[in-house]
DNA sequence: CGACATGTTGAAGCGGTTCAAGTAGGGTGG
DNA sequence: CCACCCTACTTGAACCGCTTCAACATGTCG
């Protein structure tokens, strides 16, 4: 019933450990989406909550062994490849409700390393454990699929991001995909602050870091957003959503509006 | 137990359609891996074999209802997004024993358009029906998430290929990861014929036709390999391997010898 | 307060695109 | 079977977007 003898990691409150994904503000971004409340009780008890990872602290490592999915409960991360020359290159940013570690499933280690850009707070989900849990409900099955279905867009959009687009547009990208992140999380779309630095953008976006100081500046003085260091104010999303050009497929539900929004 | 009224495609001879996975040839890629006898037999009974997609037709394309998703046997596919200006960005190709349209499932629409690179044959899965297999079957859940997996990890290396890599680099890229993939299916993994055009791999590799018309002729300079239209014949696949500078993920276990046998 | 990381700005250089022209297949119809 | 066309591919030369290099500014942390 309760949790058993956890591994090499302190763990929190025993009361923290129950009925947690009910109470988590995340609930529609993470795992629990359309589960039932006997459901929700067996997933909270093969969930472990870690000791917060601090900032520049790796959550894993590319090798290392893969046994268990993160859901973030708060603070971001980074995901990066090596290639055989040692240049690091960052898939991509991870906010909170995010679930991490899925694309080690098929080999059993991790091919990316998880950094964290700031502290981070994650619920560590055994992956052999969740695995026979979805066998029991049916949603849950469904859900692991999704989100890695998700995933898989995403990356499409990035893709084409990289393969074809100007400087501008992928800047622009990144910032509308980000401020809808946000939203989506009950934050503020137009204002922010970026957890990782102007080298983790420029090595995302696959461009050099005076580019995107460059591209900031250029931005603010077109009027379409103010920046401060880590601090972002978006003053004008529509032009930005229109120049950054992004596949179909990543365009939301409620684009319409949100063009409509800022239009003024 | 037979199966039902076909959905609008012809079918083919009934025998065909009994204890076909057994006997397919692409066992291992697709998705029987590590089923037994009694559980291929309830996969089997949900396959269905759709009429060839010519070369040019679509197999489904961006926005068209998710129901199903397909084994390709024969042919191969590329697919792709389009952006919001209409620019068609192509996502991968695909080889016999691939599993396509995974990536539709969260949003229930497909999210990119696969059109047939030349004659190709697909068993159709329908996906309702994959999904509640996977409850009964144990190994099938943990296929299906090990296949997306996968995906993820081929698209982390292409983001960082397009992400930095000079052009000579990902076309090496490009042709290393063909030849292993042709090699996993029995193929020469030094001679081949190229079933996209250099349109379709200067898109795939985010560049223009004329760069890789010219680093074919380079690369045949270089003695690396011989090329006359469609045709490839690699002839130092180690130095190609070398100048691809694949992400560390993308390192299959067999890398050693592969590099050993063309070294002299 | 100094030292180091991080970010900004300017100017030069180059990798790869774009434009332009030409070549070669491959299919069609006479 | 050949003449034809059209698409796919190749090759050359000019151009330009972005990187690189360099110097400086600004934060941040011990």
């Amino acid at each position: 019933m309760s949790v058993k003898t956890m591994p090499r990691n302190r763990i929190f409150k025993l009361e923290e450990l129950r009925n947690h994904c009910q109470k988590c503000s995340l609930y529609q971004l993470c795992l629990p989406m359309g589960l039932e409340e006997g459901d929700l009780n067996k997933l909270d008890q093969i969930i472990q909550r870690r000791r917060p990872v601090e900032k520049g602290e790796f959550l894993y490592r590319i090798g290392d062994p893969f046994s268990a999915v993160y859901a973030i409960r708060a603070g971001s991360l980074k995901t990066f490849t090596t290639n055989q020359e040692g240049h690091e290159q960052i898939i991509g940013f991870h906010l909170p409700g995010e679930l991490l570690g899925m694309d080690a499933i098929s080999r059993e280690i991790h091919t990316c390393s998880a950094q964290a850009l700031e502290t981070v707070s994650v619920c560590e989900i055994p992956f052999e454990r969740l695995e026979s849990l979805s066998h029991e409900i049916p949603g849950l099955q469904h859900h692991l699929l999704s989100l890695m279905s998700e995933e898989l867009q995403h990356e499409h959009c990035h893709l084409a991001v990289l393969a074809k687009a100007t400087v501008e547009s992928r800047l622009a990208s990144f910032l509308t995909q980000l401020s809808e992140r946000f939203k989506a999380r009950g934050f503020s779309a137009t204002e922010f602050n970026l957890s990782m630095s102007r080298n983790d953008i420029a090595n995302l976006l696959g461009m050099a870091v005076e580019t995107i100081s460059r591209l900031f500046t250029q931005f603010q003085d077109q009027g379409l957003l103010k920046v401060e260091r880590k601090h972002v104010h978006i003053l004008d999303s529509a032009s930005l959503h229109a120049m950054a050009n992004t596949c179909s497929s990543a365009i939301s539900e409620e684009d319409d509006d949100a063009s409509q929004n800022s239009s003024s």
